[in-house]
DNA sequence: TGGCTGCCTATT
DNA sequence: ATAGGCAGCCAG
């Protein structure tokens, strides 16, 4: 009689699962769904996962192998996070075995035991204390008793470095008799500690209400929590996640991939004394999974992470925490092109835990979901310590001279504003010096040779660099058509906007805050300190200043280009460009020093403009989905993107055109009501040397989208054309690009 | 005729 | 993805 048959889901992009039988000397009723095996595969070897067990299968017995080995001895995951997983792949139309590729630890993919590397904890002795002379002159020894101090029953070795501790420091406090390690069984429960270390700060009216509002309802309740910058939000956060601990249970908190603000992360590691887990970019793959483990095992209370950190599983979920929820770094935006906020909405729902969407400037799918009554709406409205919302203004720059991007008034305002010992922030969404290199005599522009783009004028390093696909090239000295000398940079970029100001308020420090300047890590920290300080200075800066950080003494925001987003192909544009304005602006200005902002315009007129500074955001958002729900775009339809990209234009567009006659007939076929829109050529249409277009398919329904996309995708996965272009896939994409 | 490239196919 | 097979092609 024949073993189970192993479907198993490999890590490769076909998009189907592979059968085996059962590794010699395992019995049936040991092998379980979401256990990992290793296969044979080709030539090699590689680790699956179970994804079905089965009596039958199509599989020609010659063809059909044992699996070499079973890894786990239960599943991997939870169920939640299993059904999340599966969940996944079916929506974003993406295979099972890269999907779990994408949600698992590398060293689990490469079939890793899943247990974190030992149970080593290390513990204070007696008479161990932060001023004890022993440490009194080593910093880090000294900060290592501080954080023992908080965790009386031993600190993981596997958090170490979660708590900016060192094995080498530990290992000095053993020497010295200042601490000891203690070995302890996997799953050990320790007794209950205390949650907090920290007071918590008293909550105001609001986000009293807020919070009751919330521990009022068990279960599943999505919220969002709409509050003006500097409202306190994080202190609802806190507090929520001391309800949820408190409870017992774990609480997952994603934030957006630049918004690892230091200073928030050490609010939650000083509030709590329970193990927090923060999954940043500089874990190594075996502190990723240490980490992992812990938040599997229920060993870590609170798990702090971006994007990818919805996939790490709970022992015992409580509640989900999405800060900033508008953030587009929460939407993957290659392979798996998956939006955290959106499955951190469907796992609270499978967890049956609340879930918090936190933003100042919320998205429009999160406000229309208020309005059809899926989320409940929390405001705060009121900045802490009083302090006044900032006054808006717009500055008509038509037929104003500008100088590195400013016009006369805007100038002037800064100089009086740095006159009374303020600072000043200046956003200029542009980096490098000018956007254009052009021939004064026969109007010649420097263009990369791989995208139709222009090349941007960077002056440090003396370069011309392509922002789209990274090429750089020395600029030219003549113009390469009439052999001109007279090549001017036209346009002003962050790098050209430091250097004029520096000029003209020499008596001022100037700090430029783009993607260059703080390429390194301490550069960030290095200027933070000084804009703490408080002396007035001047902040130019790209998006990268919108995010996170709070300047308490800028008091005046200057917008050098409001007009972007205000004829922009995109119909997210306005959507954006609010979004940006508004956080921007609540960068600034505090109690006793309220912020003005300024804002440079071609189109002081337009209504978007003129709604944004008199009535806020929330006025825009409510008039933007009027807009949207009349032009029937989401979040009133629901939209999917296929991209080709290939070496020559007319292939990509052969097979998007193809797929486009498919995708017609399958709604035919299936009475369908899809719209399919294209196929055209991408925005920008040569892209690093490739020619990329698309393909966009609209329905009023979710589920009619989904039907097709069902049908649609093997058909397309069959395609001949398929082989020779390079396509994606892109469910409720973000970009049109 | 050996060895190279490019294209096609199978992977359980 | 990735490896292997095979046809077509050229230097020797």
């Amino acid at each position: 009689m024949p073993g189970p048959i192993l479907q198993v889901a490999l890590p490769s992009p076909l998009r189907r699962l592979f059968d085996y039988r059962s590794p010699a000397g395992v019995r049936a009723e040991d092998l379980r769904i979401g256990q990992r095996v290793r296969v044979p595969f080709g030539q090699r070897q590689m680790v699956g996962v179970i994804a079905g067990i089965s009596d039958t299968t199509e599989v020609p017995a010659a063809k059909l192998k044992p699996a070499q080995e079973l890894i786990d001895l239960q599943p991997l995951l939870p169920g939640s996070l299993w059904q999340l997983i599966l969940w996944t792949a079916s929506y974003y139309q993406h295979g099972l075995g890269d999907t779990l590729g994408c949600a698992l630890p590398t060293l689990l993919r490469q079939g890793e035991p899943a247990i974190a590397r030992q149970d080593l904890l290390w513990q204070l002795l007696p008479g161990a204390y932060p001023e004890h002379p022993a440490v009194s002159r080593a910093a880090k020894q000294k900060q290592a008793v501080q954080v023992l101090a908080k965790h009386p029953h031993g600190l993981s070795h596997a958090l170490i470095s979660q708590w900016g501790l060192t094995r080498d420091a530990l290992e000095a406090l053993e020497r010295k008799g200042l601490a000891q390690r203690i070995h302890q069984s996997p799953h050990h429960t320790a007794e209950p500690l205390p949650l907090l270390s920290d007071i918590p700060l008293k909550a105001n009216a609001e986000q009293q209400a807020a919070l009751d509002a919330i521990a009022g309802k068990s279960g599943f309740t999505a919220w969002l929590l709409d509050g003006v910058t500097g409202s306190g939000k994080t202190e609802v956060y806190l507090q929520a996640i001391e309800r949820c601990l408190v409870a017992g249970r774990q609480a997952l908190v994603l934030i957006p991939e630049i918004g690892l603000t230091p200073q928030t992360m050490e609010r939650f590691q000083k509030r709590f004394s329970i193990p927090v887990v923060i999954l940043h970019s500089g874990l190594n793959d075996r502190e990723r999974l240490d980490a992992w483990v812990a938040a599997r095992d229920g060993e870590a209370g609170i798990i702090i992470g971006t994007r990818s950190a919805i996939f790490t599983p709970l022992a015992r979920p409580g509640l989900i925490i999405v800060d900033e929820e508008h953030d587009l770094s929460f939407k993957q935006q290659e392979g798996l092109r998956y939006n955290a906020r959106d499955l951190a909405v469907y796992r609270a729902h499978l967890e049956d835990t609340p879930i918090i969407l936190g933003s100042a400037t919320p998205s429009l799918e999160s406000l229309y979901n208020v309005r059809r009554g899926r989320y409940q709406h929390l405001r705060l409205t009121e900045r802490a310590g009083n302090a006044k919302p900032p006054g808006f203004r717009c500055i008509d720059i038509r037929s104003r001279k500008l100088e590195a991007g400013l016009c006369r008034p805007m100038i002037e305002a800064i100089g009086e504003h740095l006159k009374q010992g303020n600072q000043v922030l200046v956003f200029i969404n542009r980096r490098g010096f000018a956007p254009t290199l052009m021939c004064h005599d026969c109007g010649w522009i420097a263009e990369c040779t791989r995208c139709d783009a222009r090349m941007t004028v960077h002056q440090n390093p003396p370069r011309l660099h392509c922002h789209h696909c990274d090429t750089q090239r020395p600029q030219e000295h003549e113009c390469p058509k009439c052999l001109s000398k007279d090549l001017r940079q036209l346009g002003a970029g962050t790098e050209r906007t430091e250097e004029y100001l520096a000029q003209r308020f020499p008596d001022f420090p100037v700090l430029r805050i783009d993607r260059e300047s703080m390429a390194r890590k301490e550069a960030m920290q290095g200027m933070l300190k000084r804009i703490q300080s408080g002396a007035p200075c001047l902040l130019v800066g790209t998006q990268m200043l919108a995010k996170g950080h709070h300047f308490p003494d800028v008091t005046l925001v200057a917008i050098l280009d409001a007009d972007g987003g205000l004829f922009s192909a995109d119909f997210r544009g306005p959507e954006r460009m609010s979004q940006l304005i508004t956080q921007v602006a609540g960068r600034a200005g505090r109690a006793d020093k309220p912020g003005q902002v300024l804002i440079q315009t071609h189109m002081a007129e337009h209504p978007l403009l003129i709604n944004l500074t008199e009535q806020g955001y929330g006025a825009i958002a409510e008039m933007e989905l009027d807009a949207r729900d009349r032009a029937g775009l989401p979040p009133f339809s629901f939209i999917a993107l296929l991209r080709a990209e290939a070496n020559n234009a007319s292939i990509a567009n052969e097979f998007l055109e193809s797929a486009c006659t498919l995708a017609e007939n399958l709604s035919d076929q299936l009475g369908l009501a899809v719209d399919m829109l294209g196929p055209v050529p991408s925005p920008m249409e040569r892209r690093a040397g490739r020619y990329r277009a698309q393909l966009l398919v609209q329905a009023k329904q979710r589920s009619t989208l989904h039907q097709l996309l069902h049908h649609w995708l093997p058909q397309l996965e069959a395609h001949p054309l398929g082989r020779k272009v390079r396509w994606s896939i892109d469910v409720d994409p973000l970009d049109m690009f």
